[in-house]
RNA sequence: GCGGGUGUAGUUCAAUGGUAGAACACAAGCCUUCCAAGCUUGAUACGUGGGUUCGAUUCCCAUCACCCGCUCCA
């Protein structure tokens, strides 16, 4: 069985996980929608990193930020004048390129031409453009300088605040997660009355206007974030980075992912971003090849300290066992939920063969862990004239959690259908249910069937459905 | 944004300068139907906008979306 992105995006299609955004009115590039399945999905992931990262946890407490903050923030952090790149096209083989990057790389063959010494990406553009027209700078594709203007790319959304278009009232949609819980920092120690080491957690929306998206659902201009912000003693972060990259992986075996579809893989020092001075990576295999999931990085107290300058607030920690003062250094693990969606999904797709006596038979299966599988239980009526009774069913079990009723087709097909939506349990109603008889419990993965009296139905699921 | 490719029911694929057809899927009905494919019936498509033409799904132009590269890092 060959895993492919074709198969993924048509089983999501059809089945209502993700449909493209805006559809009816053409689309709108790299927009998606989540359906009935794929939002259940969806809440799911962020449902239980929530309890994981939170509700379990003695570190952790969580909030909820503004997506549109002040514009000083995204000053601060650095997002305003470095989240954007300067590009220049090629304009004899239309190839576009980074024209910082292209220096930087002209620089190393030729140290000589560097007149002081400093690194090409503090510089403007006008100085990048000179010294790539001075230097005839080639093209890395076809070898000839003749390069566009370069033009800035910031991948920041601007809009406006207010009525009126103006430039003061220029505000921007978050690019992370992060920064929102930062400028709380004080706010949240203060009244949660936590002592370092501790960690606020976040889930929310982040927008970047990407040049590149693709991928499906992989790389979108519009995403969530669950990022964990974790706060300890400088020095003391090297433990922390290794600590939660454990953390997280395991988390992630611990709802099925497959241990070798994922690996954890350390940046190298030129790798690293500004803001770190450690990051690890953990990638997932999916079928167009190793993809970032979860980026943990040692962010050091940049943040802090630079919101500590750039406000008027003091952002430092005070330590009263040891009676010191010191701004915080910062482990942050920072996952995409559309991005995990689709390793589970990608993880959890199935094609199995059930080619008996030469008749040829397969189903295909979604083999999702129970606590992420959009439909719990599914309750189905042998025959349509059983409905009514069996609905009672669907009932009491839907108070307890997501169900789904289905009464149109064979039993078998409907079996199948719920496979493909990754239902962990089928509940079979039949002529012997509604004489007093039991229903039938049919498991996804061994295909095996339980008898179950009505009676004892929802704690042989609350029992099997525990996570 | 640039280069290459693609665009017909939900899906896979036909046909056609003159009213678009099938299979699967979907829905209704029949059948005491427990692992897809039985019988009857039904709904659903030429991505969008212009142009040429008596007439365009078909020819031309533009546009939009998707896929593959350049880029990226949740």
């Amino acid at each position: 069985m060959e895993k492919t992105m074709e198969k993924i995006v048509a089983l999501a299609k059809n089945r209502g996980f993700v449909y493209p955004g805006s559809e009816i009115y053409g689309g709108l590039a790299n927009s998606w929608d989540y359906g009935p399945l794929g939002t259940e999905l969806k809440n799911n992931i962020k449902k239980a990193w929530w309890k994981k990262f939170v509700q379990e946890s003695e570190y952790n407490v969580g909030v909820d930020c503004a997506m549109i903050m002040n514009s000083k923030v995204w000053a601060a952090s650095g997002h305003l004048s470095g989240f954007s790149d300067p590009l220049m096209d090629c304009r004899s083989c239309k190839e576009r390129f980074r024209a910082d990057k292209l220096v930087e790389d002209y620089l190393e063959a030729h140290p000589e031409a560097n007149k002081d010494g400093s690194q090409p990406g503090g510089w403007d553009n006008a100085k990048l453009k000179a010294f790539i027209g001075v230097n005839k700078v080639p093209c890395p594709s076809c070898g000839k300088s003749d390069f566009t203007d370069i033009r800035q790319f910031n991948m920041m959304f601007k809009t406006f605040m207010g009525v009126t278009e103006e430039s003061k009232n220029a505000v921007y949609l978050r690019p992370e997660t992060a920064q929102g819980i930062f400028v709380n920092f004080k706010n949240v120690q203060r009244t949660s009355r936590k002592k370092i080491p501790f960690g606020i957690c976040q889930v929310g929306p982040s927008f970047r206007n990407e040049i590149t998206p693709g991928n499906f659902i992989f790389r979108t201009r519009e995403f969530n974030q669950m990022e964990l912000e974790f706060f300890c003693e400088p020095g003391t972060d090297m433990e922390w980075f290794g600590y939660w990259k454990d953390f997280c992986a395991n988390w992630l075996l611990s709802l099925g992912l497959k241990k070798e579809n994922f690996r954890v893989r350390d940046h190298e020092e030129a790798e690293l971003s500004h803001y770190s001075n450690a990051t690890s990576d953990i990638e997932y295999l999916f079928p167009f090849g190793w993809g970032e999931l979860w980026g943990i990085a040692d962010r050091t107290d940049f943040d802090l300290a630079a919101h500590n300058i750039h406000s008027d607030e003091d952002l430092t920690y005070f330590d009263q066992e040891n009676n010191r003062r010191y701004i915080p250094y910062c482990i942050e693990p920072s996952v995409g939920v559309e991005r995990l969606m689709l390793a589970f999904l990608c993880d959890a797709y199935d094609e199995e063969d059930l080619t008996e006596d030469g008749k040829a038979d397969s189903r295909t299966v979604l083999r999702l862990h129970p606590a992420l599988a959009p439909i719990k239980a599914a309750v189905l009526p042998l025959s349509k004239k059983l409905s009514p009774a069996a609905i009672g069913v669907f009932k009491e079990l839907s108070a307890e959690y997501f169900c789904d009723f289905d009464e149109t087709g064979s039993i078998g097909k409907r079996y199948r259908r719920q496979d493909e939506a990754g239902t962990p349990f089928c509940v079979t109603y039949d002529f012997d249910t509604e004489a007093g008889g039991p229903v039938t419990v049919r498991e996804r993965d061994s295909m095996k069937q339980d008898k179950v009296s009505l009676a004892e139905l929802k704690p042989y699921l609350a029992e099997r459905l525990k996570f």
